[in-house]
DNA sequence: TCAAAAGTGTTTCACATACACCCATGT
DNA sequence: ACATGGGTGTATGTGAAACACTTTTGA
């Protein structure tokens, strides 16, 4: 069996939304390289573990669930990224796994952690090995699919509002949408949403329905980000 | 460091249209474990290779055009597999890469292949290791990316028709296209094809225009497979 | 002249957008 | 009463689906 051999590690983006801003799960390093500075949180593959085994075992870890049953969330393999000198140790092949997780409580920082903590995507600043490069498509991959499916219920607890959900929509693509077209269509979609019997009190205005995730998982047509008239297409048009 | 070593092979779901099919590249295995059964091709990361080199390399070897010219297709990561038992020689994680190419003549085996063939993707029998899982990652996301994107251009030479592109859609999507409505889509698009001033006789019909592909490299609004109308959101529809 | 394939025009319908308007609660 | 946010109704526009029709070649 020819090639060198390599350590292989699983490497989470945890995000979530908190106060209507898209959050990223961080860790201080508690052990060389990069010691004491920010990254993503992460471990290596153990024997006879299989990757999506890793990434749920780091999520419990990460999270202090060791359950599970807090996190109900969505897990996903994200890329593999296996730069010869990403790491200093040597040859590190590092599996990126995307967690997309409702608000939970503060993190207790995992085994090789110094401290953990939710930051804003925008407001993070360098991070050790590649992991701005895993952060930056994590988060593209985040924004880009839920468009076309139903996962942006993952960021929301078990029953929520029409309203909670367009924050998480809004929080992730940093932009606005119309509270009643937005409405219209969530509750329209077959199989998106599913209408419990409460009613939210306590708030100021009329009180919001509770909703909770329907079977549905892709979303035909899409949800759209902004107006189809502007031209994405990059260059420029022909003819 | 903890986690034990694992080698890191590249496999290549190598995916073109023949003679209005979707056809992948198949490999007969020289070597054990699985001699003389079939497999996707592909090999060992070198020392100091990056995932995306070996990807390429193993891409011009299988395809036997040394200098990558011929081959202006398209080239990215699917996804990693790194089950612990499915690797009889030990613990061989796998990076698989998708690849969409033009029609190529007949493909000259690699270093470690008896024999290497094109296949339709629907009569491919029983493959070595997992590769009939990463097939089928493979075939899910050329079906889907060519809806919102302008990579089906991929699969044709540097100039081609309308119906050759439409010829390409059929093949993957296995459906049937409206001619009039696919000719207007494609050529309304901004940026998607760059008519040449050539026309193709010798057909039965009217001559239709050559194009190139231009810089679009997404398509808004997307690709439609079929009508809207049908339900794809899966189970009972709610409410 | 006819068949065949390329390409255009037109009607209809689904759905996004924009926004007027009503509903139900806290203060 | 009124502000506030939840939720419905409706007009307008864009684009997909369906298909009649014209164009341009080979046989």
């Amino acid at each position: 069996m020819r090639g060198n051999l390599f350590a292989v590690a699983v490497n989470l983006i945890v995000l979530t939304v908190r106060s209507h801003r898209l959050h990223v799960l961080l860790i201080e390093r508690g052990e060389q390289p990069f010691l004491g500075e920010w990254a993503l949180p992460g471990g290596f593959v153990q024997p006879d573990e299989d990757l999506v085994h890793t990434g749920t075992r780091l999520l419990r870890e990460e999270t202090g669930d060791p359950t599970g049953d807090a996190v109900v969330g969505h897990l996903e393999q994200l890329g593999s990224y296996a730069d010869p000198s990403r790491d200093p140790r040597g040859r590190v092949l590092s599996v990126a796994y995307l967690a997309l997780v409702p608000d939970l409580p503060e993190p207790t920082p995992g085994s090789d952690a110094a401290a953990s903590a939710w930051r804003p995507v925008d407001e993070v600043g360098p991070l050790a090995f590649d992991h701005e490069q895993l952060l930056a498509d994590g988060v593209e991959r985040a924004r880009s699919k839920i468009e076309y499916t139903t996962l942006a219920a993952s960021f929301c607890p078990p029953e929520f509002t029409v309203t909670e959900l367009r924050r998480v929509y809004e929080a992730v693509w940093r932009s606005e949408l119309d509270p009643r077209n937005f409405q219209r269509k969530v509750t329209s979609t077959d199989g998106f949403l599913v209408p419990t019997p409460t009613l939210v009190t306590g708030g100021r205005g009329r009180p919001p329905r509770l909703f909770r995730r329907g079977p549905a998982t892709v979303l035909h047509p899409p949800m759209l980000r902004e107006s189809h008239r502007v031209n994405r297409n990059g260059d420029a048009p022909e003819q």
